[in-house]
DNA sequence: GCAAGTTA
């Protein structure tokens, strides 16, 4: 690797927002190296920027001091906007995103009304407040534009807590806590912007972004279209040789994958979802039917693809996701090139991810929806899942019969106790199938962890720790994903981690795209082992091959032994490790204690901390009902299907 | 705020 360049040193007259702009990389064909000879060629702010003083850098000619020059005057949308945040203590780094949701105008914008950047890449109303303090010196708390803001503010807020709509008097609440008195006026007033909408919800005024508005209203649109256009595929006949192996409940979703437009299976874990996707798999290719298969995350994508035989990617991918801001290659102009398309772990989709998921469905295209309602929800606002299902517009499977094996077991019985609500006291009788073990902090929680691992469930259960999994909801703290992994690490595999902290024979797994790495490309959610290092990288057997893995890729490449409960939905191992720390705070709940609960095969461990804490989340933290509209608008469009 | 997803 080529050593760093050194950081440019700016004499203490240089502006600070040029500063800010060039060091952020907005400059564009100005590299790291070229940079630090710009304030020793005498250019420390925009008005210094002259052809004679670019050629003064090493390495500058004449046709790339031109280049430069045109590429400066292309940035002024840009460096407009960082003289306006930039002062306000926002970092310039921030300033291409801006520019991709206010437009070039975004400075003219940002003087006219500062509080625009609002919930623009995370931005708050404190930031949007110093913007405005910068510009005019002073504000009013209740300045009608922060007021229309701060509406906004107070929905994202809801939004968080998995809302789509928001009782308009919560609205009113947090407006006055914000010393905003006069509500009413500063809903309307976001109301005429067009960035909120107004909706009776359950005979209350509420209000919704208008961005979920949109997306509840063009998912219900979307399923009700895919359902009317669909035709039937395969044959009756090939269906019931196919599904030989089934149940009859099985052989109803693979017929409503072959029959209807739009479709649903669910049931909890062990009752053969991905078994009967597995069936649908095979009955299209026996038609030569177009078949693509999708989750929301990579882990799950990735046992999706081993459960079934066939290639299976994120939602995101499928879509073509262009990054941190840029929406999806696919929609309605460019659909999904499928005849049918499966979504496994629906219950972790978004109203965001749907509608954009629907929206690319053209058609025809089948789409079979497969999920749990009692495991994870979305991080992000909605229910859809749920919704679906609770609409009636679209016909359901449901899954009952237990196939797992040890259907009668401990683990068993404790998991339908948990999906109701019960957390039954666990007798500790022979058969060790569960075992709950007290500490006293999330400490002790992570050294208690590594024993379980390394020496109790191979010792006493002859599970080898190849098939042991450590589930965590976090990744910070003592207890989550990072420390222990660490402290795993030290006894597992000990070593000095010299690449990265890797050594040979760790347990590793994907957290990012690599398609193209060599000699074979790699997934999100893929796991392997490291069988080399050299100064470079490090070299990983992944299932599907081996991969060099160097440079940036190496920071999304993380140890395995210990995951986060929402990359381990989907997944099962032998034994299962369930750490619960306080630290996961609001995290917990019913269906992420059930989720993995529900990830052992034959021994679960408890990993428990002093309080009420997890009896709490199965108790009383089930699913807060989410407050949607999207149930109601598939009412309203489709006949009730059962 | 935690928890997932993503690229030139």
């Amino acid at each position: 690797m080529a050593a760093k360049p050194a950081p440019p040193r700016w004499p203490s007259d240089a502006d600070p927002v040029f500063i800010a702009f060039c060091e952020a990389g907005l400059w564009s064909g100005l590299g790291k190296s070229a940079l630090t000879h710009v304030p020793t060629a005498g250019i420390t702010r925009p008005g210094l920027i002259t052809k004679e003083a670019l050629l003064r850098i090493p390495r500058v000619a004449a046709s790339r001091a031109e280049r430069l020059i045109s590429a400066w005057i292309a940035a002024t949308p840009e460096y407009d906007l960082a003289q306006v945040i930039v002062p306000a203590g926002i970092s310039a780094y921030a300033v291409p995103g801006l520019i991709d949701a206010l437009g070039d105008a975004a400075a003219t914008v940002l003087e006219d009304d500062p509080w625009r950047i609002v919930g623009v890449r995370g931005i708050d109303v404190g930031q949007a407040d110093a913007v405005a303090r910068a510009m005019f010196g002073g504000f009013e708390r209740d300045d009608p534009r922060r007021a229309r803001a701060l509406v906004g503010e107070a929905l994202r807020e809801d939004n968080n807590n998995g809302h789509t709509i928001t009782p308009l008097e919560d609205v009113r609440d947090s407006l006055r806590t914000w010393g905003i008195p006069d509500a009413d006026t500063a809903c309307q007033a976001s109301i005429d912007q067009g960035l909120v909408v107004h909706r009776q919800f359950d005979g209350y005024d509420a209000l919704s972004l208008r961005v979920l508005a949109d997306d509840e209203k063009s998912i219900a649109r979307d399923i009700a279209r895919l359902t009317k256009s669909s035709r039937k595929w395969g044959t009756a006949a090939s269906l019931k040789k196919v599904s030989k192996g089934l149940d009859s409940a099985q052989s109803r979703a693979v017929e409503l994958a072959r029959t209807e437009g739009v479709s649903i299976l669910t049931g909890g874990p062990g009752t053969g979802k991905s078994r009967t996707v597995g069936t649908v798999v095979e009955l299209a290719e026996k038609h030569s039917q177009h078949i693509v298969l999708a989750a929301p995350t990579g882990r799950a994508a990735k046992r999706l693809a081993e459960l079934t035989g066939m290639e299976a990617m994120t939602i995101h991918r499928l879509l073509g996701a262009q990054g941190k801001e840029g929406g999806f290659l696919r929609g309605r102009d460019e659909p999904i090139e499928a005849d049918v398309v499966v979504i496994d772990e629906a219950s972790m989709v978004d109203v965001r991810l749907a509608a954009a998921l629907l929206a690319a469905c053209e058609d025809g295209t089948h789409l079979m929806i497969v999920g749990d309602e009692a495991q994870l929800p979305s991080i992000g606002p909605g229910r859809v899942l749920a919704d679906l299902i609770d609409s009636d517009a679209v016909p359901v499977t449901y899954l009952e019969t237990l196939y797992r094996q040890a259907a009668g077991g401990q683990i068993a019985k404790l998991a339908a106790a948990v999906r109701k609500g019960d957390l039954p006291p666990v007798e500790m009788d022979e058969s060790k199938e569960v075992v709950i073990v007290a500490t006293n902090g999330s400490g002790q929680a992570a050294h208690r962890t590594v024993q379980l691992v390394t020496d109790s469930i191979p010792r006493a259960l002859g599970i080898e720790t190849s098939e042991i999994q450590v589930v965590t909801p976090v990744h910070r703290g003592a207890a989550g994903t990072k420390e222990l992994n660490y402290a795993l690490k030290q006894k597992l595999n000990p070593g000095p981690g010299a690449v990265s902290g890797f050594d040979v024979g760790d347990r590793v797994i994907a957290t990012a795209n690599y398609l193209d790495a060599s000699p074979t490309g790699y997934a999100n959610g893929e796991v392997g082992v490291i069988t080399r290092l050299s100064d470079k990288g490090v070299t990983v057997q992944f299932a599907s091959g081996t991969a060099d893995v160097a440079g940036k890729a190496l920071r999304d490449l993380v140890h395995g032994w210990a995951i986060t409960v929402h990359r381990a939905q989907g997944s099962e191992w032998q034994a299962v490790v369930v750490v619960a720390p306080p630290e996961a705070g609001r995290l917990m709940s019913r269906s992420l204690i059930y989720t993995a609960f529900t990830r052992a095969q034959k021994h679960l461990s408890i990993v428990r901390t002093p309080g009420p804490a997890l009896a709490y989340a199965v108790r009383e933290r089930a699913l807060r009902p989410r407050r949607t509209t999207l149930a109601e608008r598939l009412r309203e469009l489709m006949p009730a299907c059962s």
